[in-house]
DNA sequence: CCTCATTTGTGCGTATGTATT
DNA sequence: AAATACATACGCACAAATGAG
């Protein structure tokens, strides 16, 4: 399949260093380098991509600075760090069973919570009455030190009051709802839609500018079918892919 | 939520205009002027993004090359078109029946079609031998006469040598496979990512540089867990959402 | 019909970023 | 490293069209 250059667009609002440097990232990450452990050399990204060296370097700089190659010379651009991870989506989803042994370390991080109205939207997701108390929470997960999720996720605060404590303790949400008594949870709908990161997604997920966020809307619910938790998460789209399984 | 002015990055590879030109698409598409069924006035985006006029000017300017908003002088800038079309995903997962009475038009054209050997991956997905014979169908979808999918599917080529006409005749792929003789069929399973359009892309799905494309990788079996076909389909992220419903 | 506020269209000068040679 | 060409972004000013009063 897709042999030869690829060819790059010129003079259309993103510049060609960038679209190139969103191009080797994405073949890191697709492990199409493993072999060498090495970028091809500049003059051959060059001839590829049908630019001049100094593009090509500009790219690499940038790459460079986002710690995933290292350029040394007369050896090189050395892969310095490599990383795609999987999703999969199922009833039963959860995040950090979903990591599983793809990464070693996993953290989840409180950034924020809040207890508020629920608004129109919301209330009818979840079920409740609008305007009807719920509890908010911001997280980040980490796996490896690297980010890979930040989640909005809100809460009926009637059933859920202890959630942000529990939460905060635990760094998981399945282990948080267990401590609240809901043993188990079932995923009834996931809504996936992609969109160029925002500001916060580059500070909280540490990406560069013109990254790809995937951004994963869900719905769970208890084994009676009854709306426990709303969440809207937002991964690095050169890091994750999410699979369905049927 | 996001109220207020949301900044917008400088000097990082994406133009400023591309930028907002993609913020504006996203918040077209999530109904936020449907009151007015217009944009805000320039200067009012000019001051939310903190930008000069003319910088949203271009942006307008190239969602108005895309068909989107049209500006006439003296009323403001008129949303076109406004489209986000849901794809649900599961066992039964249908290009046509998904897209349903979301488009009243739905039409399938076949780029071009090829028998050719099966490489190790592809093999590997549809459990035949490397080097097997398979047909490789390259098919554009669209609906309402916009294009919605651009995919790559292959078919092991000893039990459905007919596709290529029977999917010519009909643009369906569910028909094709009754054609032949496959009544049912299952979506096994499905990986979703995202990336920035390529070149194909571009010029296929009607996008402009830098856009999104949702890219789904897909297996199909028939009821027996045989598979029968395996499909890469790329969408374009800001027209499409996909559901997962358990 | 005219006036006015609003909103888009246009021109020009300048500074900086991008890409090539 | 330097010279060149073009794209991007800003600031200011004014013209032209629209719709409301």
């Amino acid at each position: 399949m897709d042999t030869g250059q690829m060819n790059v667009q010129r003079q259309n609002g993103v510049a060609l260093w960038r679209q190139i440097a969103d191009r080797i990232r994405t073949s890191i990450a697709n492990g199409e380098y493993d072999e060498t452990g090495k970028v091809p050399p500049e003059f051959a990204l060059a001839e590829q991509f049908g630019v001049n060296r100094h593009t090509v370097r500009s790219a690499l700089a940038a790459l460079a600075q986002e710690g995933i190659v290292r350029s040394v010379q007369g050896r090189g651009t050395l892969i310095e760090r490599k990383d795609r991870l999987n999703f999969p989506i199922s009833q039963r989803t959860r995040f950090n069973q979903g990591i599983g042994d793809q990464a070693r370390e996993k953290e989840g991080l409180l950034l924020h919570s809040a207890e508020e109205p629920a608004t129109a939207d919301l209330a009818a997701r979840l079920k409740i009455k609008p305007g009807a108390p719920v509890i908010r929470l911001e997280t980040l997960r980490k796996a490896d030190r690297r980010p890979v999720s930040r989640s909005t996720t809100w809460f009926p605060a009637d059933r859920f009051g202890g959630m942000t404590e529990a939460y905060r303790q635990s760094g998981s949400i399945t282990v948080a709802f267990r401590t609240l008594g809901l043993a188990d949870y079932l995923r009834v709908s996931t809504e996936i839609t992609a969109t160029h990161a925002d500001n916060a997604d580059l500070a909280d997920l540490e990406l560069s500018p013109g990254a790809i966020v995937l951004v994963a809307k869900a719905l769970n619910t208890d084994t009676d079918g009854v709306p426990v938790q709303y969440a809207v998460s937002r991964f690095p789209a050169d890091m994750v892919q999410f699979t369905i399984e049927n």
